[in-house]
This record gives structure tokens, sequence and C-alpha cells, in this order.
DNA sequence: TGCGATTAAATCGTGTGCGATTAAATTTCT
DNA sequence: AGAAATTTAATCGCACACGATTTAATCGCA
């Protein structure tokens, strides 16, 4: 690391936090989703995996997991949450028999319409124009590639 | 929920999905942050806790909540780890014994000074201008505020 | 004054997240 | 082929996060 930050010693205020500002809106979006997601019976990291596997069904615990970026302590719990909903299936890879292989259930594919609403729902909350929204979500992903890539140093 | 969205109805993907993005990078920070301020003995919300009370001492834990978008049973837990810990005091407002204020103990106020580098190797990490962090901030806190206000409706 | 309403924390139960470890299957390398 | 290394999930423990409820103190109003 190098010394760019000792010569402004100002002690930080917390509104100029970047990592607070993810941190609000982070919440801001899980308080936005619960109740509507609640009416579907789905937390929002239950969702997400749903979102995954209606883009591609029938992926293993790994793939899931470097998607959505979390580890097999936590899908695990998670997807036999959702196995127990009826939603999902969870079976042993026939030519491996490490991997779980996680595909959809009629009733978790059906998810998929209903669930249209909740995210259309956000768009108009937030009232930003497609592009703007686009924006946000590079600049966001910059920051994330950032921070990921820099964490191994 | 209006029907405003009913016209467009291509399945989303993930990655294009703004909430997505959030968690991405609310993950990608609090991993970063993880092993620098467990140096310190802190998780991420406590060190936002002690941030809010760096730049202002005495604040109960309605107020910490306020500021931090978190309720009294998040918070009282946790308070009561930094006070375990010796950073922080709780005591019982004077006037209205409902109230708990918090404030800073000095071993919790001399941890300021070491928080600098952490905040200061997330800044690197990024590499982005201060302006730009700015205008990244300013977007977020809008989305917040726009998340927050609709969520009433 | 006193009693109901309000407010502020704390408590409880469920569901993530994640570091560390474990268990089982597969691959690699002699 | 067979033992060691690797890979993949699962398990365990701890710390948030939050809806719902509880408890205690204060306020408001007749």
């Amino acid at each position: 690391m190098t010394d760019s930050h000792s010569e402004k010693h100002q002690p930080p205020h917390l509104d100029d936090f970047l990592c607070f500002a993810l941190y609000k809106a982070h919440h801001a979006m899980n308080r936005f989703y619960k109740p509507l997601l609640g009416e579907l019976g789905l937390t929002y990291p239950q969702y997400l995996v749903l979102v995954a596997l209606w883009e591609q069904d029938d992926q293993s615990v790994g793939q899931l997991g470097e998607l959505l970026h979390l580890e097999s302590n936590t899908l695990t719990p998670l997807l036999k949450r959702l196995e127990g909903a009826g939603l999902v299936r969870r079976r042993r890879a026939a030519n491996d028999e490490r991997q779980v292989q996680v595909s959809l259930m009629p009733e978790g594919r059906e998810l998929k319409q209903k669930s249209w609403d909740v995210a259309a729902c956000l768009f108009e909350t937030i009232g930003m124009s497609r592009e703007d929204i686009g924006t946000l979500v590079e600049d966001l992903n910059g920051v994330t590639g950032a921070v990921v890539a820099g964490r191994g140093r």
C-alpha cells in the first residue's frame, strides 16, 4: 500500500465512506425486497439463487456459489430450505458424486413470472432511467472487481 | 405496485440487476474489510458503530440505529460485545432511563488512528479518484433514499 | 393525580454469511 | 494399482439482520 492517505489525516465523515454508502444501499434494498418476496415465501438470497437457476437450470452448488459469491457453508442450508419448500431438487451428480446438482421444480419455475412484478416494483421506486441504472451497475461491478482482485495482496 | 412494467417481460439477466450489483459490492467490501478489521478485533458493523462514535461521542442506541439504519435488536448484542471488549460504555441516560447512552472508552478512541490505515487501504485498492468515489456515493445515496422513501407505499 | 398511550431497549426465533474443519469422492503421481 | 493430494459439500460456531413481542420508563390527557 502506498502512503497516498498519509497527507490528509482528517477524521473521515461517516457519510463519505463508500463502504457505508454500499452498506446502506444494500440494507435499503433488503428491506424493500423483504415484504414483497415474503409474499412469495422467499428471502432475498433465495430469490437470487432462483434468478440464477431461471437463467441456467441444473447448476452445481459450486457454480451457484461462484455466481453469487457464496460458499457451500451458506448455500447448503439455503438450498435445503428451497428444497423443503418444493422449489428445487438437490441430487448428487451421476458422473461426479462430490457435486450436488440443483435444479428447478415446477413450483420453483412458476415463481419466475410472479417475481417480475417485484423487480419491476423496485425499478419504479428507484425512478432511474435504464441507462443510469446500467451505468451505476457498471460502476459498482468495477468497484467489486477491484476489491475482489485486491484481496489477495 | 402499478402495472407500468407489464409491457416488457423479458426474463432479467442476473448481472443486470442493480440489487445484485449492490449485493456483490457489499459482500466484496465485507470480505475486504474482514481480515483488516480482524486485526483490530472488530467486525464490519462494529467498525461502523465506532466510526459513528468517533464523529459524535455519547449517542443513544436509537441515534446510532438511525445513523446506521439498524434497530435495537441488532445493535444491543453488538454493543454488548463492544462493551465486553472494553471499547465503549453503555449507561442508561440520567434524564430518561429508557435510553441507553453509548460512549467511547479510551481504548475505543485509540482505534481511530489505526482504522485510518484500513480505510486508506481500501481507497488504494479501489483505485478511483476522490471525485469519482464522491459521485458514486451520491448516486448510491440517491438510490438508498428513493428506496427507503418508497417503502411505505 | 392517575391511567392509558407512547417510546426505547431488550429479547426471541429464523435466516443468512463466513472462517475453520470434516467427510467423501476424484485425481495425480509414483 | 494404490497412497497422497485435491476437490466438493456439508458441518460447526459466531456474528449480524430483522419481524414480532416484551418490559420498563415517560408522556398525555381527562
